[in-house]
DNA sequence: TGACAGCTACGAAAGAGTTCGTATATACTC
DNA sequence: GAGTATATACGAACTCTTTCGTAGCTGTCA
């Protein structure tokens, strides 16, 4: 038996991005009704679909599985942060040629980001500027 | 009969998006023949397949067809330009909780833009900070 | 103990995306 | 006109995702 060491977890789809925001969202380890539940606040699904989903993400390696109790308990493999970092990846190579800046002048044009968020952008550039120096 | 007016073109898929960068590449209308062979520069494929993905394309209105020839020509309904916000503000709506300054953040962590990039990023921020003022 | 509620496991079906083989029409060439 | 090259059209197969029904197990409680 297979106890998946460090295979490359694959990105998650619509519906699987859809029960890891739940799980993030609790950030301790929840049980499929948990997680029907926090879904069926906005989306309409049956018991049985989001447990063969999250089953089928375990499997995939997306989640980890806790079976000491009976309602097993599922962790997201990775953090919110890496997989949103994943996500981004495989749009800048897939629609940007691999240019982050060029998305990131359509992000801000997609959608107006607040003041707050613009003033955290421009630090985070000051920074990326100073590591960079002067190199081409 | 329905001529498909205005109706909203969807977001093309992974393989869709491959042929719309060929045609944007190429941007004059084109054959499938010719899809097909700056497709194979990278990609292995069959004519066929090609074919049948942009017939497919133009039902669902992402390309335009011009019968006129035998071999048809086909264009791309959207600017590339459009695409990308479209796909972009796809993903920010679904991994970022819809905010484009969080995605922002990520994208200049992921992958190093250039120093040209910073800098017209910059250049763009400022523009921003302008248009949007003092406002909450 | 027997009924019931809640859980996992499993199979199946429907839909979308991708691939390609084959049929058929059309143009060109000898 | 026969043969060849090239075009579109169509259908079928395969994979992946999503959905849900049903079966079977395990507790609880009256």
């Amino acid at each position: 038996m297979m106890l998946r060491p460090k295979t490359k977890i694959p990105k998650p789809t619509a519906g699987e991005l859809e029960i890891l925001d739940v799980l993030w969202r609790l950030a301790i380890p929840a049980t499929v009704r948990e997680v029907h539940a926090g879904l069926n606040a906005t989306r309409l699904t049956g018991y049985t679909t989001v447990l063969k989903l999250m089953q089928i993400m375990a499997a995939k390696g997306l989640l980890d599985r806790d079976e000491t109790e009976r309602a097993h308990r599922y962790t997201p493999r990775l953090k919110q942060q890496q997989t949103q970092t994943q996500l981004l990846r495989d749009l800048v190579d897939r629609a940007f040629h691999g240019s982050a800046s060029m998305l990131v002048q359509h992000a801000l044009a997609a959608k107006r980001a607040s003041p707050a968020g613009i003033a955290e952008i421009r630090a985070l550039l000051n920074k990326y500027e100073k590591e960079n120096g002067g190199r081409s």
